[in-house]
DNA sequence: CGGTTTTGACCGGCGC
DNA sequence: GCGCCGGTCAAAACCG
């Protein structure tokens, strides 16, 4: 078992897709992005069943991961916010993208990720409070209430090509269920943080469409910091501090910044890498047309050189290229 | 022994 | 009302 789980702990390959399937853009497509090593799809997922793709809405090449990072902000910034236009010509398709994932509050999050966070942050506060109380209410009397319609917590999806099922996002999960999906010959699991007070949820399962993919769901946000934490200030970033965006302080940028923010803009929640530590490097502010990013490859090939030479970082796990393909970071990766 | 996983049962929402 | 389905519970098993 054991030995499996750390077997299942290898990393994690080459595609990263990222997808807000739920809510907090209320009853809008939900985005998908696919990021693999020549490219970044927008796909479109269901709203009620993330691993159904409708299609794609838009596509940016990322030939190498060379693609400035500026255009994958651009396109970010399109997808939050459907009324600036795209103007980047590695993404011809973008103008779809950007009108399609229109949301009411999109806008208002794009323009600030600290906005959207104080926003998050307020509108999680009434549904934790009143999931809290239902969760009470649930555990002393069985039934719950018939007309109180179980608040849907914010979430926070993204779909990774992967053998591993569960990815270790440096946050500790219980597993405390298993269902058979309809339409998928795989079960989906179910986690709860093992963090007492902290109901963030996580669902797993792999496409029905594509086997290789892992759907991996957030559902609420984390009310601690990651409890993984043996690196320095890596570790322990609040989480109020991640959505303001004063996280990491110039750890680079980049993808992982991108990862990073692409989460807070949708839920604030750590993005997740594959062995240990999530990475809050967020040293890309909130403003998503900001020029302080550095190209993709730049970026990786400079965590490489900044963890390992701090001592008190561990080599190779929780970092990006955990997640990526040896090829594309043109290293092997030890196990 | 404490924490985690497994798994069948149970419950509520929803569509018909 | 009924059945299907997703989500959760909780006891037992498992593991370090």
């Amino acid at each position: 078992m054991e030995e499996k789980k750390k077997e299942e702990n290898t990393p994690f390959s080459n595609q990263i897709m990222m997808m807000n399937p739920e809510n907090s853009f209320n009853s809008t497509p939900n985005s998908l992005f696919n990021i693999s090593s020549s490219s970044c799809q927008v796909l479109e997922a269901d709203h009620h069943h993330e691993n159904q793709q409708k299609g794609s809405l838009g596509f940016i090449d990322i030939q190498d991961f060379n693609t400035p990072s500026s255009v994958f902000d651009e396109f970010l910034q399109n997808l939050t916010n459907p009324s600036i236009p795209s103007h980047s010509p590695a993404a011809p398709e973008c103008s779809e993208v950007v009108n399609t994932p229109a949301t009411p509050n999109s806008s208002s999050i794009s323009s600030s990720s600290t906005e959207a966070a104080a926003a998050n942050d307020d509108r999680k506060k009434n549904e934790d409070e009143e999931e809290l109380d239902q969760e009470k209410t649930k555990k002393q009397l069985k039934p719950k209430k018939k007309n109180q319609k179980r608040q849907k917590e914010p979430r926070f999806a993204f779909m990774t090509k992967s053998e591993i099922d569960h990815l270790d996002d440096g946050y500790r999960w219980r597993k405390y269920g298993q269902k058979a999906v309809k339409n998928s010959p795989f079960p989906r699991s179910y986690y709860r943080c093992t963090s007492t007070a902290c109901g963030v949820k996580k669902r797993v399962e792999r496409s029905s469409e594509d086997p290789s993919i892992v759907v991996t769901t957030y559902e609420g946000t984390h009310t601690h910091p990651c409890p993984i934490t043996p690196r320095g200030s890596f570790g322990i970033i609040p989480e109020t501090a991640m959505s303001a965006g004063v996280g990491g302080g110039g750890v680079g940028g980049g993808f992982t910044s991108h990862f990073a923010n692409i989460s807070q803009m949708f839920h604030q929640q750590p993005y997740f890498h594959n062995n240990n530590l999530i990475t809050p490097s967020l040293s890309f502010s909130t403003n998503t047309t900001n020029n302080n990013t550095s190209t993709f490859p730049p970026s990786f090939q400079e965590k490489r050189h900044l963890y390992p030479s701090t001592s008190s970082v561990p080599r190779d796990h929780g970092l990006l290229q955990d997640m990526l393909p040896s090829q594309l970071l043109k290293e092997p990766k030890d196990e």
